[in-house]
DNA sequence: CCTATACTACGGAAGAAACAGTAGAACCCC
DNA sequence: GGGGTTCTACTGTTTCTTCCGTAGTATAGG
């Protein structure tokens, strides 16, 4: 319910662990785009937990982390954020953006109007 | 072409120039949902200056501050990196969890499909 | 002209973010 | 069991963000 929010770096992380599910402290250096030392990717980990984004199990000599909020809650957040801050509060106008992309596939634009249809289904 | 990136506090500004098309000092603060000192907009608005985000005119004594991005641009930056970090390059995946806001109004759905409908024919 | 007022420029303090080095613990292998 | 490796904890530095106070300038009104 409350609030999500993220620095670029910790999106970064987040991100990582998303998509792997998980990460060691070395796999998420692995995975980042920059070059980080392993110290800076461990502090960014530590302060996402302390933050309670993540959290960690021992896995031999090592923690694993794991990410402790859905994506869904996070996106959620960040995308009524940016609905209300740069489209006015309009979900229509954001997804006017959205959809302006000229990179959408055919797929992922049929894939929507599914998605848009049953919602407009259920909501008879 | 560039990266845009605005802070929590800048996005609230840039919010309110978007929404009014351009703010005084006073106005901006008179706007804003936290009570700041007048000086603490003003130093907002110059550091969003310095980085190109706003430019402004003399208006009498006072200075009128516009907007320098298209809240288009500022919201298609924000909308990718959501979309990459969070539902990993999926927009569909991004466009499901809009469609999952329980507050959205039948108008809304039904320009959605309108865009949606649109765009899919400029595909063919 | 003089004073009260509204504004900007400048500087800085406090806190957070980003990054990394060093020390020390745990482990592995020979 | 000793040496090298891999890990975390702790600490520190730099930069950015956020916020505001003070000083100075211009203006408006009497």
């Amino acid at each position: 319910m409350n609030e999500i929010y993220f620095t670029p770096r910790e999106l970064d992380v987040m991100s990582i662990l998303w998509r792997s599910g998980s990460g060691t402290v070395a796999e998420v250096r692995e995975a980042l785009h920059d070059e980080l030392a392993y110290t800076s990717v461990l502090s960014a980990l530590q302060l996402l937990e302390e933050k309670g984004f993540v959290r960690h199990e021992s896995e031999g000599r090592a923690y694993r982390y794991f990410p402790a909020v859905e994506p869904q809650r996070a996106g959620g957040s960040a995308l009524g954020r940016i609905r209300d801050a740069i489209f006015q509060g309009s979900a229509s106008r954001m997804f006017a953006q959205i959809v302006s992309d000229r990179k959408l596939s055919r797929d992922e634009l049929e894939r929507m109007k599914q998605l848009l249809a049953e919602r407009l289904r259920e909501d008879e």
